[in-house]
DNA sequence: AATCAAAATGTAAACGTTTAGACTTTAATC
DNA sequence: GATTAAAGTCTAAACGTTTACATTTTGATT
């Protein structure tokens, strides 16, 4: 692999002025950079970013940390950081890691180590107190769906709470009265507070949730059939349910429709998340919108310190409210 | 940011010394690598892994470059590739380039420059000219769902012409006659290649397909909604489908069932890819499996050297073949 | 022809590592 | 206590760039 040097010898000048054309620098003769350029191509030189980061000292690369690249929702913010990267010519660093606490570290670490100077970080294992301390030690780490108060200024998140209000006022509003919901076994944030926000609107309107009312499961289609299930198994009538997201959504529908129930006209369904999946489900989904390619975007932009930072509203740090999607799946109570 | 010569001066020995305790290399006192441990934590120490590759010329990294990563079937792609990367302890680089030409060209470009030395490589718009030279640039770049004669052994692709062959046997299985295809507006030799294989098993079984029952459109739900619409219109009858993807075939079950026909009672619907998508669809959809993780795990592993490159039976480097997965899409023709 | 500023080009140090090879210490053997 | 092999440690060059600064060339002005 051709190197600088090469280039500069066969074209007989020194290496400063190979780079300053490489880089399109500002202090060389039109016949001499003609020349060079001739040269360049006929070697094949491809300049060397190792090289050039060391000496520079900055990467040329946009960093993205997510648990896997399988989760359609995960692809989505990839993408949207990887949309940044390109339009900046940088090269995106995929870090995975989330089965476990010190993958998640080792991801981060990964990316500090090629001196990655902007990162997108989506972590749940790590505590407050390690973010803070990455956050500090790179000053371009910007932390995407979670919000830490003390680097409130680079937090990028959803209201959940808020997105639970939502979906109780959409049922109300449609006249249903006995709610029920179906969350996820996982005990991370997102849920509690999605269904935090659901009870309180719930509370307001002078209704309650039945405790059998209540059931969780694995947070995908298969554990929405089984919650359904357990849900059918209680005997008691409910004729609305707020689904912690899509997958499990589509899984409720599903089980309810093999057992006679027809959705939306006995019971209405609302998902969370909005994938590409609820487009495709029959009756298509009512879902909160989860703009994450959108904040993605957002984040890598902050990362990138493209965006003079906002004053963040009364230290909230960069908050997104979900967007209610209208579509088959909840209708008028009848 | 703390460098391996702040910590030898600190632990007061040289730079050699702590490279070989980052290295858990041999020659190294217990007493000094415990104290260089120390310090190296205390100082919050991450070697530079561009200085690294430099020196070494070794980058650590294994690359990956497709379109885009919101289509899942990229993201599994990519998922597979990641999972061998995190197996040998490297990082991902992740090049999206579908766009054109060009783009597809630099992202190439961009993993070389960073001397990455295994490259899994998705290209539909390079030529194999410009393919070949690249792979012969990069000894560990490997090409993944698409077959050049030149570098056989490089490739890993999947039978699409055997696809359509399989598609058309199931049917013909079932009982069906009157046959329908919905392909791809779009002129890669993908669908092309799918429809030569099952019209050809057509003709084997002295069948054959009327041109109106050939339509076109964009390869997602709404195309596949379109498509079929366009077969309805033609007024002939079919009682199978065998369409191009599996996002086609969901629109065209959702369009048959809006015009009153059951599926798969009245018409048999046959997909293409096996995205999760299709466990999602009611009724769940009969497709053929791309195997598309486990090819870019294979691939990974080869860019890698990790195989010892198997002779390629007949020259035609590593084909996969489609496995029919039958779900609820398709029935025995009443 | 001499002068000079501007433009073009070159020199050499620096970036943070790794790694031969040289040197020093340790401890076992006589 | 001398000898020696092994173990531990250091020195210094190298990797391929960029870039301040120095030097040379160019061409206009006198």
């Amino acid at each position: 692999m051709a190197t600088i040097k090469d280039v500069a010898k066969k074209a007989g000048v020194s290496t400063a002025t190979v780079s300053r054309v490489v880089n399109n620098g500002p202090k060389v003769g039109d016949k001499t950079r003609a020349r060079v350029l001739a040269i360049m191509a006929q070697l094949g030189y491809h300049p060397n970013e190792n090289a050039r980061a060391l000496v520079t000292k900055k990467s040329q690369s946009l960093g993205v940390v997510i648990p896997d690249l399988t989760d359609p929702f995960f692809a989505s913010l990839a993408n949207g950081v990887d949309k940044i990267a390109r339009q900046n010519n940088m090269q995106l660093l995929l870090s995975t890691g989330s089965i476990s606490e010190e993958s998640e570290r080792q991801a981060i670490s990964f990316l500090l180590e090629r001196r990655c100077e902007s990162i997108v970080v989506h972590s749940k294992k790590l505590s407050d107190q390690e973010i803070i301390e990455f956050a500090n030690k790179i000053p371009g780490l910007v932390l995407i769906d979670r919000f830490i108060q003390e680097i409130a200024d680079k937090c990028i998140w959803l209201d959940n709470e808020e997105g639970g209000k939502i979906a109780a006022r959409h049922l109300l509003s449609l006249g249903h009265k006995q709610l029920a919901c179906i969350s996820s076994r996982y005990q991370i944030d997102d849920p509690a507070l999605r269904f935090k926000g659901f009870k309180n609107e719930l509370t307001e309107s002078g209704l309650s949730l039945l405790a059998h009312h209540f059931v969780e499961d694995e947070p995908n289609l298969q554990g929405g059939e089984v919650a359904t299930q357990k849900l059918l198994a209680s005997d008691t009538k409910f004729d609305a349910i707020f689904v912690y997201n899509d997958a499990m959504a589509i899984g409720a529908i599903s089980t309810l429709e093999d057992n006679g129930f027809k959705v939306p006209l006995d019971v209405s369904v609302i998902g969370f998340d909005d994938v590409l999946l609820s487009r495709y489900s029959r009756p298509k989904l009512t879902t909160l919108h989860y703009p994450i390619e959108e904040m993605a975007e957002f984040a890598a932009q902050l990362a990138l310190g493209k965006i003079a930072a906002p004053a963040t509203e009364q230290g909230n740090g960069h908050k997104y409210i979900p967007r209610l999607v209208k579509r088959e799946s909840t209708s008028l109570k009848t």
